[in-house]
DNA sequence: GACTCGTGGGT
DNA sequence: TACCCAAGAGT
């Protein structure tokens, strides 16, 4: 057991409530149910292009139940160029496993939270945390950044989540619950607002003066390299522009016309195959295809 | 643990 | 321009 080093809660919990962007599922009318898909939506996914798209979800579908009553190809649709489209797929299947098993009201148990589809460890807290208030570590990758600099004094937190980690996550979390659960979302806000990745503005930060990685002059990241995430050419592009083309369609598409979007015939049936086995992709008998029903 | 899984804006 | 990276989860 380590003693966790000094990190002050105040001057991060005054900056948040000064500085705290006016989210919509920050707002009290989003609801639990609110607070829920916007975490879904925001894995790997920034804000900006989250917003019209939550808003659009949430008029659509106002309870879980709305949701899980429609086919979860209406989710994919739906969810349109978000990005990752199995999370509208998981989202979908949340709702439904909401409306049977937790009388339709997203619950607040962190237990019952990971159980549901697309809820990870991450998200679970972060429901429990800002929708209920509950007291749980939320590591990000904000506050990842933000503890590794200004506790750790790195620059970057690890590739992967380290135990580590969670055990600092735990101890520098305020006992009091109310407390708690500002401190996490404070914490997340700190580092998408002022301790980026790229350029943190360390003038405008409430713990400078606290920082590990400041007083050691702000080393570079010394370390294995950060995995970039290629792209191009990869079956994720093929995937994304064969369910473009199946999400624009009103009615069953034929194969000719997913044929079009990649002239690779291998890797293109490759990206079809692995759409379908997601069940992002229904098969028809007579060759066309079309976003799920069931 | 290493990999896969989309998309687009910022630098 | 070519990266970098964005409130992760599941296998």
């Amino acid at each position: 057991m380590t003693t966790a080093p000094p990190l002050p809660h105040a001057p991060v919990l005054d900056w948040f409530a000064e500085h705290a962007r006016d989210l919509p599922w920050r707002r009290p009318e989003a609801g639990p149910w609110g607070v829920m898909v916007s975490e879904f939506m925001l894995q790997q996914t920034p804000v900006s292009r989250v917003l019209p798209v939550y808003e659009q979800w949430l008029a659509r579908w106002p309870r879980p139940a709305d949701l899980a009553a429609e086919p979860p190809g209406e989710a994919v649709r739906a969810w349109g160029r978000l990005g990752y489209p199995r999370r509208a797929l998981r989202l979908h299947a949340a709702a439904t496993a909401i409306a049977e098993r937790h009388g339709g009201e997203v619950p607040s148990d962190h237990a019952q939270l990971l159980a549901l589809p697309g809820v990870g460890e991450y998200t679970a807290a972060a429901v429990a945390s800002f929708a209920y208030g509950r007291r749980h570590p939320v590591l990000d990758t904000n506050v990842r950044r933000v503890f590794a600099r200004a506790v750790t004094g790195v620059q970057y937190p690890p590739n992967a989540t380290t135990a580590a980690e969670r055990a600092l996550a735990r101890e520098l979390l305020p006992e009091d619950e109310a407390r708690a659960a500002r401190w996490a979302a404070a914490t997340m806000e700190l580092g998408a607002l002022v301790c980026t990745a790229r350029t943190p503005d360390c003038a405008r930060c409430p713990i400078a003066a606290h920082c590990a990685w400041r007083a050691a002059g702000s080393p570079a990241h010394d370390g294995p390299p950060r995995r970039g995430q290629s792209y191009a050419g990869t079956d994720r592009q093929v995937r994304g522009k064969l369910l473009a083309v199946l999400r624009e369609a009103t009615g069953p598409v034929p194969q000719r016309a997913l044929d079009a979007v990649w002239d690779e015939p291998v890797q293109r049936a490759r990206a079809l195959d692995g759409l379908v086995a997601d069940g992002l992709v229904e098969p028809l008998a007579d060759g066309t295809y079309r976003l799920p029903l069931t």
